[in-house]
DNA sequence: CAGTGGTCTAGACCACACT
DNA sequence: GTGTGGTCTAGACCACTGC
């Protein structure tokens, strides 16, 4: 593992070994070498690989740990994250019931309203980096939290990814969606950016979440990525903030 | 440093030797022995003083510096993190403006509606573990960015530790809010939680933020937690969504 | 130049899981 | 017991800052 030639340029451009060992392993990540949920080899192991010392492996995976992207487990080995893990699911759904109520854990019930292949609209297509008119795949659905609706959600996913996906899968898979797209398509959500505004919902969705037209509404825009920073999905939701909340920690 | 004794009976209670460093840093930053934006000693310093290595130092720090207490600056230092630093200026705002409009990042305008001292309700005292009728100082304020309000916020605060708080200095302070917290009062806020909500603001909100009262607004309930996670603030704002966003990140 | 944090190594030992 | 990740050490050298 030798170090990049320093240009006499400007540029620094200096990278550690354990940043390029890093890039290494990311790149068996997204290569499908490693799979969500698989164990990937020892430390010990990947040091004899590349040629370096424990230490530098070590500080690599420490990072892909901390990313959400390697999960460790002593006495084990380190394993590939997957959104199917009993402890990190739902781990981008922030809406929680108030206190007082007792309710369940996640979605208890996923209705899809439709799931059909479209068009990339200009927005939906800047959001996915398509070009307008791209083949994507749509979604609407509404879920609910002890048989009372509370968000209601648009999904857009790029066509050529997503190819086959229908409202029978979407709605018979036991487990968070974000799971099923590891199973079925091979794409592993890593990380998201929200945007968040109240709004007032239109008389359609009024309707679908079985609320009054005057109640404010708590609208989500997401954007989900994959390995690398590309965008994978678009999903707009309308989360009811009158049984529940969205919580969020700030560090 | 000795590791605790393991004791017969069930608890495993076993605390690596970093952590315990830490521990002892920590006591350091909350006891005031090395105040926000200080130099503390360097790792060899602590290595000497702690009797450990100078790695173990290292990892202490690192997780320290890993929940913005400490920054690292190659060459100079380790230094107790504030909220006055440029870079990481109104860390815990989440509100931008919408992409297109062209806006100056942070309140441009603090207008202070009121500041006075008064009695912990039943819910402000469960909120900052204090008891009902302990002494509190509340303010309320509307900021602006670019001459536009955009923030409604009630903030109530421990009466002890902020003795002296006045409308004068809340409005008159260059800087953020919490670095004039720090200075002073030496409190110094190292985390927070929040919960959204949309709501319909009724008629004194509307005329304070200068909008009608059928635009929602998005309802955001922080509490603010010092070093030890004692809770230090109860903030309530009220965000204008039309004009701006609060942005998230999930990872 | 000296002093700081940052990287890298090699080796020892500990805690945990499985067999 | 064997193999895994987790901790701790000691020493070397690199990159950055400021004198």
């Amino acid at each position: 593992m030798s170090r990049p030639p320093a240009t006499a340029i400007d540029t620094p451009a200096f990278s550690p070994l354990y940043l390029q060992i890093k890039g290494l392993i990311l790149q068996g990540l997204q290569s499908g070498e490693w799979k969500p949920g698989e164990l990937i080899p020892s430390e010990m192991e990947l040091a004899a690989r590349f040629r370096v010392s424990q230490g530098t492996v070590r500080k690599a995976i420490d990072e892909l740990a901390g990313e959400n992207l390697l999960m460790r487990r002593q006495g084990k080995g380190t394993f590939v994250s997957t959104h199917a893990e009993r402890q990190v699911q739902y781990r981008f759904l922030r809406l929680r019931p108030d206190e007082g109520s007792e309710q369940a854990e996640g979605p208890a019930q996923r209705q899809i309203i439709e799931c059909r292949r479209l068009r990339a609209s200009a927005e939906v297509a800047r959001a996915l980096s398509l070009r307008t008119g791209d083949a994507v795949m749509h979604a609407r659905r509404v879920l609910s939290f002890a048989k009372t609706p509370a968000i209601l959600e648009d999904i857009w996913l790029p066509g050529q990814a997503f190819k086959g996906l229908t409202a029978e899968r979407m709605s018979g898979y036991n487990g968070p969606t974000y799971a099923m797209f590891e199973e079925d398509f091979g794409v592993r959500m890593v990380r998201a950016d929200e945007k968040l505004r109240a709004v007032t919902p239109n008389e359609e969705q009024a309707r679908l979440l079985g609320i009054s037209g005057c109640t404010p509404l708590l609208s989500v825009e997401r954007i989900a990525y994959t390995y690398n920073d590309v965008p994978m999905e678009l999903r707009r939701g309308l989360y009811r903030t009158d049984t529940h909340h969205y919580r969020n920690t700030l560090n």
